[in-house]
DNA sequence: ATAGGGTTAG
């Protein structure tokens, strides 16, 4: 067989070379100067040059070491280069060849730095910055500094970014002129959120370039301060600075962030008018723009068109079709690509699971799970364990942290939020709580979610105190915290805590209130009775009141009966959206509350009229890992004739223990009695609970997730339920936890 | 005696 040039060995070696562990030159000195061992070195370091393979590589690195070339650092860096950047080389390799040079320069020490700043280790770059300024006599030069801060940007360790800023003001003033060191840092501080620094860094420039200009737009792009880096765009241009491919990416991500289709036009025309090359990145870039902005006919012609096309350029027209809830196309992108990577498979999931399609996020979950060539990650699990929340699969959901352990998949900060969430929302809080404690890394998300999962479950003492202990443990609250915690102060009644709370959310933690945080203490003083409070709370505030602020004072007027300023929160609510249902409910139930039944059926009749939609109650519930779901007045279940006569015989008992069907929150224009009453026993959680009783073991509660608010009727069924058949019900409605114990409900018939 | 920085999706 012809063996080709590149395969032959590069050198033959004499018979009477042996392999030994390098010992040093007589001389013991790290220049040689013997004639033979110039000679060696000389035609050593040309083999170098002519490697192209790692065979090659290896023969000369076997050389070396026999000739102890390794004691000249010259010839080792040289050598150490090779192996540290050269395709066909690897990482480990070149790790090895290092720790087999006995006095690497500063030359390999910075190699050595920049290789492991680019790869998958970044920190290791640290370490090994450490390491040099022990064992490596001379100290950093202007090589260094690039490469490792890139390292602490790569890690977003904003505190070693700082200390070795510092540490190149302090070194040299050269160094804090040296235009890569400061486009490196621009980077860093752009990379680790701080835009502010970023942009100090890059306006003490003297001596900006191109680099500098991109690192400071790319900057602002990637710190959510798209305007400001459109700005920066048009002075490099008025700079006269001509824009490289990588600022039109930058610029073109801002067009994205923007949502402005108009000026991505433009600026796809800028790139033609001056010429700029198209790379994959580029494209790539362009393509994200078109199907963020809405345009995936733009996106279409363009990736048509794409001669070179990667797993980005197809993830992002899949992403773009799941987003428009064009699932098909999407499916369609996802079998067509040339190989489905876990972020194609996340970003199939993740659309469904976004977009109110738990179950097909789950399908997907599975064929995932039997696929051999790709496997789930955290990002898969974060969207599957949000879809068993959705679902109140809890099953399912514990199955998958189950198969997280078993798998080593690191539960980090994300999925351990998800974690908590799911088994909150599914209704074992002790369970979550498990999950919090066990964290090893608790970040603002994790507790945000455990006061969340508190609150739901009407624990709002309990979130209260979770908060301080989270304050202790020195986690600075964001407004997502704010929202759950004073949720749950709504959620139990906690007055004095939420307006606590409430004014000290901006003066104190910078945080401040937004229409969440005003809706939910307009709930807190509205429950409580204070209803005037509550409204003025409402005039006051200092952006326009959303339809939810409304709705909030709307229902607690139906709580307390006061007809007059729920019509005006009705008015509201119907302005801002005119099909709302629940404040249809709401205003009734105010009116039913005061005993204006003229007004009840008025109401109804002009519901009738505008044909107002009810959202369908549905309700689901999960058995043996199988989750099923009940409409209204459904008989689809194979079990529905054994449900419905469970229903007949709960009617029944209940009733002779006092049970009276609760008809007046119904809105259905019926005038007989016993349809009405028939009308209540199709809701779809009486179904739900009476398949529970008939097809789950009597030792565990009964689990139920309804979407929409539960009625005042099947809230006193399930207590008669929960007293007279012995069984705990914990019923998940739109906005909390009803746990059904002895013929109590958690929410102390407060909801 | 050797060298380097900035880019796209989820």
């Amino acid at each position: 067989m012809a063996t080709s040039t590149l395969d032959a060995p590069l050198l033959s070696l004499p018979s009477h070379t042996h392999l030994a562990t390098p010992t040093p030159p007589s001389t013991a000195s790290p220049t040689v100067n013997n004639d033979r061992y110039c000679a060696n070195h000389h035609r050593t370091l040309k083999l170098i040059g002519k490697c192209s393979n790692i065979d090659h590589l290896k023969q000369v690195h076997a050389h070396m070491l026999r000739l102890n070339l390794f004691f000249d650092p010259y010839s080792s860096s040289k050598l150490f280069n090779l192996c540290a950047f050269a395709h066909y080389s690897t990482l480990d390799y070149a790790q090895q060849v290092f720790d087999q040079i006995p006095q690497p320069n500063l030359f390999t020490w910075n190699a050595l730095i920049r290789a492991y700043a680019s790869s998958s280790n970044p920190d290791k770059a640290l370490f090994v910055f450490l390491q040099m300024l022990h064992l490596c006599p001379d100290s950093p030069n202007k090589f260094t500094f690039p490469f490792v801060i890139k390292a602490a940007s790569e890690v977003m360790a904003s505190g070693v970014g700082r200390v070795l800023h510092g540490t190149v003001i302090k070194a040299s003033p050269h160094f804090s002129s040296d235009v890569f060191i400061l486009n490196s840092l621009i980077h860093f501080y752009g990379s680790c959120g701080d835009v502010n620094l970023a942009y100090r860094v890059f306006a003490n420039m003297l001596d900006k370039d191109v680099v500098s200009w991109n690192s400071m737009i790319t900057a602002f792009v990637q710190g959510d301060c798209p305007e400001e880096a459109l700005e920066l765009f048009r002075q490099m241009e008025m700079n006269g600075l001509k824009p490289t491919n990588v600022t039109m990416v930058a610029v073109m991500s801002a067009c994205a962030k923007k949502l402005d289709l108009e000026f991505g036009k433009w600026v796809c025309s800028f790139i033609e008018r001056n010429e700029i090359g198209l790379s994959l990145t580029l494209n790539n870039s362009m393509l994200d723009m078109y199907t963020k902005c809405g345009s995936l006919e733009d996106a279409r012609v363009l990736f048509d068109r794409m001669a070179e096309k990667d797993i980005v350029s197809w993830t992002t027209m899949l992403v773009g079709y799941a987003r428009m809830g064009k699932y098909d196309e999407a499916q369609r992108v996802f079998y067509a690509m040339p190989n489905q990577d876990i972020a194609a498979w996340n970003a199939l999931i993740s659309a469904y699971e976004q977009n109110g399609k738990p179950k097909e996020a789950l399908t997907l979950f599975y064929k995932l799970q039997v696929n051999k060539h790709v496997m789930p990650d955290q990002i898969t699990l974060v969207s599957t364990l949000s879809a068993c929340a959705q679902l109140g699969a809890l099953d399912l959901g514990g199955w998958i942290h189950v198969y997280a352990k078993k798998r080593g998949i690191k539960l980090n900060c994300h999925v351990t939020t998800s974690l908590i969430d799911m088994y909150a929302k599914c209704g074992d809080i002790k369970k979550a709580l498990e999950v919090f404690q066990m964290a090893d890394r608790r970040d603002v998300c994790v507790w945000s979610a455990m006061i969340s999962g508190l609150a739901m479950h009407g624990q709002g003492k309990a979130a209260v105190d979770l908060f301080e202990k989270m304050l202790e443990a020195k986690v600075k609250p964001n407004d997502v915290t704010f929202t759950n915690v004073l949720s749950a102060c709504s959620h139990s009644g906690l007055v004095r805590e939420g307006r606590a709370l409430f004014s000290q959310m901006g003066p104190v933690y910078g945080v401040m209130p937004g229409l969440m945080h005003y809706g939910c203490m307009v709930d807190i003083l509205g429950r409580a009775g204070c209803l005037e409070e509550a409204a003025e709370l409402v005039e006051k505030m200092p952006m326009v009141p959303s339809a939810s602020v409304w709705l909030s004072l709307l229902g607690a007027c139906s709580i307390h009966g006061n007809s007059e300023l729920a019509e005006k929160a009705c008015c509201h609510v119907f302005h801002l959206e005119p099909n709302n249902h629940g404040a249809f409910v709401l205003l009734s139930n105010t009116y039913a509350k005061a005993g204006n039944w003229e007004r009840v059926s008025c109401l109804r009749k002009q519901m009738r009229e505008s044909g107002v939609k009810k959202e369908k109650g549905c309700s689901l519930i999960e058995v043996d890992g199988t989750v099923h779901e009940f409409l209204v007045g459904d008989n689809s279940n194979p079990l529905s004739e054994k449900i419905y006569s469970k229903l007949d015989e709960l009617v029944t008992r209940l009733k002779s223990v006092g049970y009276v069907p609760n008809k007046s929150e119904l809105l259905q224009l019926v005038e007989e009695e016993e349809v009405k009453e028939q009308a209540l026993y199709q809701h779809s959680e009486k179904l739900a609970i009476s398949f529970g009783l008939i097809s789950t073991s009597p030792l565990v509660p009964i689990r139920i997730v309804k979407n929409i608010r539960v009625c005042g009727d099947c809230h006193s069924f399930a207590k008669l339920v929960s007293e007279v058949y012995d069984r705990q019900i914990l019923l998940r409605d739109r906005y909390r936890f009803h746990h059904f114990k002895g013929g109590k409900c958690s929410c102390k018939d407060y909801w």
